[in-house]
DNA sequence: CGCTCAGTTGAATTGCGATTCAAATACTGA
DNA sequence: TCAGTATTTGAATCGCAATTCAACTGAGCG
């Protein structure tokens, strides 16, 4: 028998294995054999933690959403260079390549969304947040004189988000010319005629 | 009972029926039974054309795309002057509302393109189309003057369609602050710096 | 007009995955 | 150590959807 864990543990445990299972069969094709395998379990003891496979499935997205943005905050809170930060900001934003997980199981969600409404406020709220983050560096960038905006930060930030989103979906879709490499030019090269700053890679 | 049909003219209300079944449960979610429902057949006489589901779905989205391109190549294709033809090219790529079948459909695919090579390529010869489509309009504002293009049209073509991807996710999704409307706003922004002409809505 | 057969039905069957639950097991605190 | 409880198993059951198939229907053709 797998080792036994405390609930909150398990139920962490779980989280995790439910993303993976996600990624693996998709949001609509995950059965809770697949959650269970992933965790090591059997289906009844998935059930035991969560007798509504659904809302296992929430909290795992829920988590995803969460720790993207994280990840993308962590890399970019050490620089202060506004361009710097602006760079590293639109790298993080892309897979790594076809198989990267979190994109992966974000792109998933983008489907479902149009169903679903708590998916999509999932994703709504995930794109605000973004949006925010490129926000701030943006007037930063503008009050230091780095960078001189040709439309509102708003704006500009939202397409940033946008192009991010879009570029994710191709590269997961494995588009042949267009990979983390190529898309994060394609950005830059916007993000250098909105901001009027030289922007290198 | 039904009226009876010959095998084409049955095979072509099946994949509208696919479509629109897609539509209402999802690319993962639809059943044989949802399909029959929207043709008016019984599951049987749906395997009976197509003994295996997934391959009428796949015509489905095959069909979709296919349908999504030549509509926006129809809107378009009376317009001479580059700068209306350019914002109306963007407005038809955009989802009508939260519920724009077409879109929604499109969307479902991205989801499945990381998982399944077929819907993947589907999705990425698309892009390539529709880029292909602004590449035209670009090159042919450019060379009669009307458009100043600040990058390579490639590039300029590739982040437009980028951006309707996205923001069509954001409006299915029912994002509270962007409907076509604030869409379509977003991406002329982008087009108006990119092409140095101003376009207006 | 009657034959033929593609197309369709609907009921039976199969198969798969969720759900239940009693039994087994491992931790916990006294 | 031992009782008590929480966790997990695995087998049984349930339920839904795919699949099969024999019977039925109607269009086209001689």
């Amino acid at each position: 028998m797998t080792a036994r864990k405390s609930r909150s543990d398990r139920r962490i445990d779980l989280i995790e294995a439910a993303r993976r299972a996600i990624v693996r069969h998709g949001i609509d094709g995950v059965h809770l054999a697949h959650v269970a395998e992933e965790a090591g379990l059997t289906s009844g003891a998935v059930l035991y933690h969560y007798p509504d496979l659904s809302e296992l499935l929430v909290e795992a997205h829920h988590a995803s959403v969460e720790r993207f943005y994280e990840h993308r905050m962590r890399q970019i809170s050490t620089i202060s260079d506004p361009a710097r930060k602006l760079v590293t900001t639109i790298r993080s934003g892309l897979p790594t390549g076809p198989l990267d997980p979190d994109v992966r199981l974000l792109n998933e969600l983008g489907g479902a969304a149009g169903r679903n409404r708590i998916y999509g406020l999932l994703l709504t709220t995930l794109f605000d947040r973004q949006v925010s983050m490129y926000q701030a560096i943006l007037d930063t960038g503008q009050a230091l004189g780095v960078f001189d905006l040709t439309a509102e930060s708003l704006t500009i930030s939202r397409n940033l988000v946008a192009l991010e989103d879009a570029y994710g979906y191709r590269i997961t879709a494995r588009h042949p010319l267009i990979g983390p490499e190529e898309a994060a030019e394609l950005i830059l090269d916007y993000a250098r005629t909105a901001t009027g700053c030289d922007l290198f890679h």
